[in-house]
DNA sequence: GAGTGGTCTAGACCACGAC
DNA sequence: TCGTGGTCTAGACCACTCA
């Protein structure tokens, strides 16, 4: 009756993937549920959940407990250079744009992070990134960024209390902003010279499986460190967190 | 029974995890069998297999069919610093080194890859990041990077045939070579003053998974270009793959 | 041949979400 | 209330590895 050796959950989960790549289930639209797979291939359950298990673990669809498995899109186009930082120094008022939109090749406007900005003392952790002492007063923002609603990427980060206190980067309404961090320090006299980045590749905690709706693939997180001309670290990022698939991080050494 | 309210899966796996922390189950050692653990904790095999699946995609366990599962080393030492191909320029017969003993901090000879070193033309792939005609012949070295007989990461890069034939760069017993692939180019006469390098996350292939003995875990795929003074492309390594856990990539961007 | 993991079935009870 | 996925049981047959 099944001339194909491959187990059937996998050619279950490759039947899947083709009418999600044919657009016949378009992204955000549920699965069949795993009631449906059972009437469709005759399956028991197990075997259609172990089929759904394959497609959850390539990242291509999420799901929700009592609601069902649903397409994530491909953002594919996601691309990040190391030159994305040029796109700050060079964002001016007439010509809007941040290291994000210089990603996508988007206009600036479809660019909609909510951001969550707090003040708190520096864990040890952030403090040596810093190279101050722990404890020392900083401005956290968490944002989330999306791209027509579906989310692409969150980071945290983090600016000296002392150096940001009463401008609009420790305010709210401050994001989208122009020019990214590297534009925030500009409006402050603060001149970004030097950028580190440490890749990682992770699972995603909980959180950021809620948030990135990635129920089970890896994350790729940047810890990221800005110095200005005299040396000092002015701002932390830690950390930035892409979904791991279709992310296409870029950088350039010079010896 | 069970006052505890997680399942009884994430409880095994649990600690299953500590007895790795602890060393009660060293590294390359057989964890429980599924009867054994089916044994232990009074479950079905199902739930048994479960929790072993979760270590699999932590990535702390591989697992051979008919064989077993077993422990994988944590390896998190590994390091990569965007500061890595300086160890290549300044290695020296005297004071021999790799970007790869470097990143390790290790000695140089228990670094020990294997190569495989072939001839082939140029897909249209590898043709484009060499800015050459699909077709040119290429020489392609394999290779697989060990610690203490453990697989770190494994490699595909290709020179110019032109370039390379007939020196021990396209040669067996040429690796593992002082300085790497700038030691290699040095050795040659060129000389390379830039390297970019694209990072992305994925699931391994087959063969990756096989090789690395990471069955589920993400991987890190770095595409690398070389370039010598006047701007060619002297060497293209396509990829350059680690086991996702424990790898840090650090990048330096000045603006 | 004994032990291992890979696949599969046919049930069960539960928590959660939408209606 | 009903449909969803999460967890769990108790079996089964298979392919593979090792002694």
């Amino acid at each position: 009756m099944n001339a194909d050796a491959r187990p059937q959950y996998v050619q279950i989960a490759d039947e899947l993937r083709r009418r999600i790549d044919a657009g016949t289930i378009g992204y955000g639209a549920p699965l069949p549920s795993e009631q449906e797979i059972r009437d469709e291939w005759n399956v028991a359950r197990n075997t259609a959940r172990q089929a759904v298990e394959v497609l959850r673990e390539e990242g291509r669809v999420y799901t929700l407990k009592g609601r069902g498995s649903f397409v994530r899109p491909k953002l594919d186009a996601r691309r990040v250079a190391s030159s994305r930082y040029r796109a700050d120094v060079e964002s001016t008022p007439e010509n809007p744009q941040t290291s994000v939109t210089h990603d996508y090749g988007i206009r600036f406007d479809r660019h909609n992070p909510d951001a969550v900005i707090t003040t708190e003392p520096a864990s040890p952790e952030v403090a040596e990134l810093f190279n101050v002492a722990a404890g020392t007063g900083l401005v956290r923002r968490d944002l989330v960024f999306r791209l027509d609603g579906w989310p692409t990427h969150m980071s945290t980060s983090f600016y000296l209390a002392d150096m940001v206190a009463g401008t609009p980067v420790a305010g709210p309404g401050s994001e989208p902003a122009q020019g990214g961090a590297v534009g925030h320090l500009k409006s402050l006299g603060v001149r970004v010279v030097r950028v580190v980045e440490a890749v990682e590749s992770r699972m995603p905690t909980d959180r950021e499986a809620e948030v990135l709706r990635m129920p089970s693939g890896p994350v790729l997180a940047i810890t990221r460190q800005m110095f200005d001309d005299g040396g000092r670290v002015v701002e932390v990022a830690r950390e930035i967190v892409y979904p791991g698939d279709g992310v296409r991080l870029e950088y350039e050494i010079n010896l």
